[in-house]
DNA sequence: GTCTTTCTCGAACGAACGTTCGAGAGTTTC
DNA sequence: GAAACTCTCGAACGTTCGTTCGAGAAAGAC
């Protein structure tokens, strides 16, 4: 018996190419608009031959954003690995959402606008990474606010109000006129900190009297 | 001649029934994957039946979303009449907004998810109002801004981060669990107050002395 | 009554869809 | 060499799609 190290050749580097002109065509047209023959002819793989990769246009679906989850959570993982003050997590939070957001937009515009198409085998599983997911930005934002500065304010409000901001960008961001993923993770740090923990969660600022005339 | 008086008859209210059920259909398949026979089924009007209403798939995609942002616009500029005061105007925009995404959820889906699904007859008149609408919280945003205390950070950018808070709500918003349109709206409006105008672009609050202990 | 306009629908059109199948290349193992 | 895998693809499957057409009901005008 010969050792133990089949590992599939080169194989993997053609899903991985396959997978990345699915994100493009799934992420212009949307998943349900697209058909596997776009996918083919993009590609350049036959037909028939996309099959041998995957079962399905549902699992094909699943592929591409199970991989791009896994990618930004190892990388996040990887980043705030011995950091422990709690905005400095939060910046580089944002900062890898962002980055990854502007460096694979067509997997982030698939992830975030594809989440409802995704049927029940494969939904389930996705579920659970995105949990992990956002269950570590509410304990970034937990810490935060341990002095208690925001108790007005539902933590799940004010986490799901960020994820708002960074997941909408990819409808208006233009690398020719908006900021990099750098500036940008900064501009949002300072509005989430300042708007969520400083300000009072009403709308007038009016009174407190530590207004700088 | 008769008068000048035809008149569709209750036609119209054919039309917007059917529309009402599209719109439920789009938004909970997603316009590739919703059928027109789909449409027919829930809508109780047969497959050619439709025809008579709309043209075409596309058109029909049209009169939703056209529909939904001139109403939007009416509701808006309505409350808006007469209120001067920067912040007021402000939260008025915020209110409105959501209060439409909460009354008509389907149709707001549909709006914010199906941007890219229009094609090109139709594209450009939407564009023209999502543009009114676009520069109405853009102006807004300026006479907050008049004093300069957000010269730090771009006006496009801040804007854009509070389009993604308001418009990220159809994802996760849960009625049972999560803050109505008017409270939600309050902390809006407070995040992006606190955060874009008193705060510093900066990740750090840090240094400048103001901080109550 | 008839004529005209407004509305409805069953049946069908060609095209495109996701998926399968079996034959056959290419490579690796003995 | 043969046998056993790994990979590729043309051709076809049954189904569903958006849209059209022509016949006819319903309602209003004269």
């Amino acid at each position: 018996m010969p050792d133990r190290a089949p590992i599939p050749r080169d194989t993997e580097a053609k899903l991985e190419h396959i997978l990345r002109h699915a994100a493009n065509i799934f992420a212009s047209r949307g998943f349900g608009a697209s058909s596997i023959r776009e996918i083919s002819r993009s590609s350049g793989v036959s037909l028939s031959g996309l099959y041998y990769y995957f079962e399905s246009k549902q699992k094909l679906l699943y592929l591409i954003q199970s991989n791009a989850f896994t990618s930004i959570l190892q990388s996040l993982e990887a980043r705030l690995e011995g950091v422990r003050d709690p905005q400095r997590r939060l910046l580089l939070f944002i900062q890898n959402h962002l980055e990854y957001f502007m460096e694979h937009p067509a997997e982030m515009k698939v992830l975030s606008h594809e989440e409802d198409a995704i049927e029940e085998p494969f939904r389930k599983e996705l579920l659970s990474i995105k949990r992990r997911y956002y269950t570590l930005a509410r304990g970034i934002f937990d810490e935060l606010n341990r002095d208690g500065r925001a108790a007005h304010l539902s933590p799940r409000v004010a986490v799901l109000c960020l994820y708002g901001m960074m997941n909408w960008v990819y409808k208006w961001h233009n690398p020719k006129v908006d900021p990099g993923a750098a500036e940008l993770a900064e501009s949002m740090t300072g509005i989430f900190l300042h708007g969520v923990l400083n300000g009072s969660g009403r709308a007038r600022p009016a009174a407190p009297g530590g207004n700088k005339p």
